[in-house]
DNA sequence: AGAAAGATAGACCGATCTGTTTACCTTTGT
DNA sequence: ACAAAGGTAAACAGATCGGTCTATCTTTCT
């Protein structure tokens, strides 16, 4: 149905992942999109909305190939612990790597009430409910308090293979998280 | 000597962390320095320059800020390791904490060539760096490995803190960090 | 066939952006 | 006392910002 929509959100996708938010312009949007302005104001009320819808699709995005390649990877629970880092791994090693773009907007949007800023939060969590989904299956002591540790974990490798350029930071992570990993089976 | 530089860079160093590089302006800096246009570019060349003049004064303020209050925190080289967590925690309780500067001004001039980026990344490293230099005092078996642990562990707590607003994430870090130091001594 | 819906390119709006310049004022060293 | 240095406020330049609007074209439904 709404082609036009999906092709403004996917060039929104690109563009503010790579050059930030408030430094791409709607103009940059549309050329990338080819669409007209008139099309992108008749999806989107203002280009905060379309921010918004942008950080929905990159979550669901996100958060889907995290599960699916994570679940190739290994089969049972106790292994996809440790091939969370895999993954994570394989996306610091895209040459289109920019960071987290929650993080990111978190960055941009640093008021905690923005919406923006809020939808980076409650992406975050999602994240860390799917790893304590796998933390229980695995049968770990306390499988809320891993899966944060866990989490806590990632989101530091991610900030340093982004800041630094390390893209070992994957698997340092995870020789780490093996030691929490096992300290609760 | 140069009084009105630093009141230049001290009204840079609160806009750009509280609302961000790009949706700062010249003007809002004059404004909350007090001073005129002309001055500021008498000072800097442009604005990426006070950018990277903020980004060098950040720097220097928040790792004597770090070593001053480990320090004071706790006498031996043990102890600090611990320290720091609760150097970071007091952080993050601070009513203008915003995250890393650096963490945000990668997000916000995400190329690696960027001089801004690369300052971040350089920041990054001397943090690293003074840790390693406590880890060897204790006398960890291998200090950099360490270094780099306790390292990725701060990162996750500040993505935590500023990202999903957990004060917390101090604490729960430095109960990781024991593990990983416990595991060198 | 013909009306309604939705697309197009691009002119246009007022505000804001970085950066320059003008004209004047204040401080300071000799 | 006086020139030089460095400060001020504000006008200005040209580009870009988010957002609106017009006029035209294409598609689709009935």
């Amino acid at each position: 149905m709404s082609t036009k929509r999906e092709q403004i959100v996917n060039a929104a996708l690109r563009l503010f992942y790579q050059r930030g938010f408030n430094a791409t312009g709607v103009d940059a949007v549309i050329a990338e999109a080819r669409v007209s302005k008139k099309t992108l104001y008749n999806h989107f009320r203002t280009k905060d909305e379309l921010i918004l819808a942008t950080l929905r699709k990159r979550d669901e995005l996100f958060r889907n190939n995290l599960m699916r390649e994570t679940e190739r990877k290994a089969s049972t629970p106790i292994a996809r612990l440790s091939a969370l880092f895999d993954t994570i791994g394989d996306w610091f090693r895209e040459k289109s790597f920019s960071g987290c773009m929650f993080i990111n907007a978190a960055a941009e949007f640093s008021d905690h009430d923005n919406p923006s800023h809020q939808l980076a939060a409650q992406h975050k969590k999602l994240v860390c409910d799917y790893i304590e989904g796998i933390a229980e299956e695995a049968g770990a002591a306390d499988p809320k308090a891993l899966a944060y540790e866990l989490n806590l974990l990632i989101e530091g490798a991610i900030v340093y293979a982004h800041v630094m350029g390390d893209k070992d930071a994957a698997r340092r992570a995870k020789e780490m998280a093996q030691v929490h990993i096992s300290r609760q089976l």
